[in-house]
DNA sequence: CGCCCATTTGAGTTTAATCAAAAAACGTGG
DNA sequence: CCACGTTTTTTGATTAAACTCAAATGGGCG
């Protein structure tokens, strides 16, 4: 990516915000002109249907940018809420808009980010309706682990994932009590424990092995880039 | 959208291949050189696990772009397979990202076309993770019905849906018995039928409610378009 | 210390899966 | 156009996974 364009793709940032846990990022329904990335902080993406209960959709974490959809579309079809405090990079949707056209690179940037979000999502598709809750759960903490930080270089390895069993039933479409159940089973036999806030991994091969866990999908090898093939 | 900007979007794709049913258009880790898009037919993305079983991830219809993934990663995540004879077209990886460079409306008109994709595909998170088979069914159902062709005149409408009551488990996320037995508790109530790939709804405003469908995610009122606001 | 939020426990129920096999529809070649 | 093998749909009986409801326990914070 060129200088310029590196430049352009920073300066639409403009400015900051801060939103509390539990804060709202962005309402569902609402007709947003900004475009929003995260600094520091995890949110997450969520519907809630006619009965109550809420889906989570996806988890945004550090250099995510939070809500691409509303470059195109009127109103946003998702809410945004904080898990924990969250330090918002915010841009003006016409910035953002500008420096697309004004430079090609920023909009493959950009799109290329929002690919690699549709492949986590096709991933928790598969998740949601092939695995049991058992693997569902191994999965999620699975894909977590790699997404807030390197692959463990020890047997066992922490992460702070700032989320309530609540939270994990609601992005693993099962119940608290069920989520409860298991996390005590997978705790039991020594291979994860999930504890105040803070995810510990004692036995990578064996969640792995249970999840079928399979990390092509979130590309974390380089994506191909834009222009050097054009 | 320019002229030119059309004439690019449609020049691209400069030929058009035959995919006979149950063939496969692109397959799971292949590095795919080529963007292909739907001229008529019907197919489906999907992921095998490691059991053995099936999750189809979306269904692409006339219009539709099969894989724009492989703009951005070496490697698709998934597969896509033929679920009518299927006429496609076909444009060269390179000759996409030339265009993309050279009119930005083209990107953001691909990218766009994108985030539709990745709206729907939240969609069904929702529906694997928080409804019941009945809801699922319902509501995939509904999703099709108004994806392939106008909202119904009459009470009763008929549409080519032609998938099995297979596929129809590996979308919902369960097995094909249990899709026989909800699929015959509808026809029994009077809702829809679905018969030698005919998909017929009586009764659609019950089809919505038993779903909790709200068709905001489809975006098929006109996206905001992108230069006229830069 | 006390309140709130989150986690945990127990008992009973429901939904959907599993296994196995029959019936119906479909397509293809003779 | 019919026979035959294949695919798809349907049925029945049983089991297993996850849900529901209700309440108790535990931790953190003001």
């Amino acid at each position: 990516m060129s200088r310029a364009s590196e430049d352009a793709l920073r300066g639409m940032f403009a400015r900051t915000i801060t939103v509390r846990r539990h804060g709202t990022i962005l309402n569902e329904g609402e007709p947003p002109s900004v475009i929003t990335a995260m600094v520091d902080g995890m949110a997450f993406r969520y519907k809630v249907v006619a009965s109550g209960r809420r889906q989570i959709l996806g988890i945004v974490v550090p250099g995510d940018v939070c809500d691409l959809s509303s470059i195109f579309f009127p109103r946003l079809d998702y809410g945004i809420e904080a898990a924990t405090d969250c330090e918002i990079a915010v841009a003006e949707r016409q910035t953002v808009l500008g420096s697309v056209v004004a430079h090609p690179d920023v909009g493959l940037a950009l799109w290329g980010a929002s690919m690699a979000g549709e492949a986590i999502s096709r991933e928790w598709i598969v998740n949601l309706g092939r695995r049991s809750a058992r693997q569902r759960i191994a999965h999620f903490v699975c894909e977590m682990f790699l997404r807030t930080g390197p692959a463990a270089a020890a047997e066992t390895d922490s992460r702070v994932l700032p989320l309530t069993q609540d939270d994990i039933a609601d992005i693993a479409g099962l119940t608290i009590v069920h989520v409860n159940r298991v996390l005590q089973d997978m705790r039991a036999e020594g291979i994860i424990s999930f504890r105040q806030r803070i995810l510990t991994v004692h036995d990578w091969n064996r969640l792995r092995a249970i999840a079928e866990f399979e990390p092509g999908y979130l590309h974390q090898d380089r994506p191909r880039t834009g222009t050097q093939y054009s």
